[in-house]
DNA sequence: TATTGTTATACTCTATAACTATA
DNA sequence: TATAGTTATAGAGTATAACAATA
C-alpha cells in the first residue's frame, strides 16, 4: 500500500479549489445582479416551470423553509410570482415575471462566460476526466 | 471550436461535488468534536506554532476579525491560549493547550480516515491527475 | 501615524419548530 | 390526519467599521 502523497490532503485541496472557484462565480453572478440561490432557483424554474415548491427545493438542494426565504426576496425584487394552483390550492405555482426572465438571461450569460473562463486550457478529454473523477469522489462520500 | 459538453456546467458540478464532500467532512470533524474553522486553525498552528494572528488568518483564508471570533470560542473551549509577545506587545501569541493538542490529534485522525475514504478506488495517478486539474481550475479563476 | 488585534454589528445561507391553509 | 407552504427564530460563518493598545 503506497503512502499518501505529500501536500495537503485531497479533501482540503478540493475544498480550497471549490472555495476559490465559488467565490469567483458568486462575483460574476453578483456583477450580473444575481446571487447563487436566485440563480439556482431561476435555472430550476426554466428547466421545469411547473414544479411545486417542494420539488423546487429538492432540485436546489435546500429545505422548503429555506426556499421560502429566497422566494420572498425574489418576489419582492419582482423576479417571480406565486399563485395557488387551482387544481390543488395547497400548492403554490412559482412563475417568472418578465423581469425574472431578463434576470435569468443576464445570469445565464454570466454563467456561460464564467464556465468558458474556467475551462481555459482544458481540452474536452481533460473536462471529461475531471468530471469523472469528481463523480467518483462524490460516490465515495455518499456511499 | 467544439460546443460545450452536455449536462450541468463544470463550475456547478465542481460546486455540487465540493458541497457533498465538504458536508461529509464537516460531519466527520463534528463526530471528532471539531469544526472546519477550528481544524484549520489547529492545523496551521501545528505547522507554524509562532505565527501571529495576522499570519494565522491569512493561512486559514479569513479576515483577522473573523479569526478573533473563532479564537474566542476555542479559548473558551480550552483549546488555545493567547498571550502578548514580550518582544512586541501588539502581537498575541496563540498556543495550543494540552486539551488543544488532544483535540488536534482527534481531528487529524478523523481527517486522515476521511481522506482514505475519499480516495477509495483511486490510484495514485488518478489523484495526481485530479490535483493537477484542480490547480488549473484555480489558476483559471485567479488569473 | 502605522500596526495588531478586539468589539460591535450585520449579512448570507442555512436549518428546525410551530403555525396556517387546504385536502 | 396528512400535505404544502410560511413565519419565527436561531446558528454558523463571514465581513466591515470603529475602537483600543502598542509601536
Amino acid at each position: 500500500m503506497p503512502p499518501p502523497p505529500a501536500g495537503p490532503p485531497l479533501g482540503l485541496r478540493l475544498a480550497n479549489t471549490a472555495k476559490a472557484v465559488s467565490q469567483a462565480f458568486d462575483e460574476a453572478l453578483a456583477a450580473a445582479g444575481g446571487s447563487r440561490p436566485s440563480w439556482l432557483v431561476l435555472m430550476s424554474l426554466k428547466t421545469r416551470p411547473l414544479a411545486s415548491q417542494r420539488e423546487l427545493a429538492a432540485a436546489v438542494g435546500i429545505q422548503g423553509a429555506t426556499l421560502t426565504q429566497h422566494l420572498n426576496s425574489m418576489e419582492s425584487d419582482g423576479l417571480v410570482t406565486r399563485r395557488r394552483d387551482p387544481a390543488n390550492r395547497r400548492v403554490h405555482l412559482v412563475e417568472l415575471t418578465e423581469q425574472g426572465e431578463r434576470a435569468f438571461h443576464r445570469m445565464r450569460e454570466a454563467a456561460v462566460t464564467f464556465d468558458r473562463r474556467l475551462r481555459t486550457g482544458l481540452d474536452r478529454d481533460d473536462v471529461t476526466q475531471l468530471e469523472l473523477l469528481l463523480d467518483r469522489l462524490r460516490a465515495n462520500v455518499n456511499g
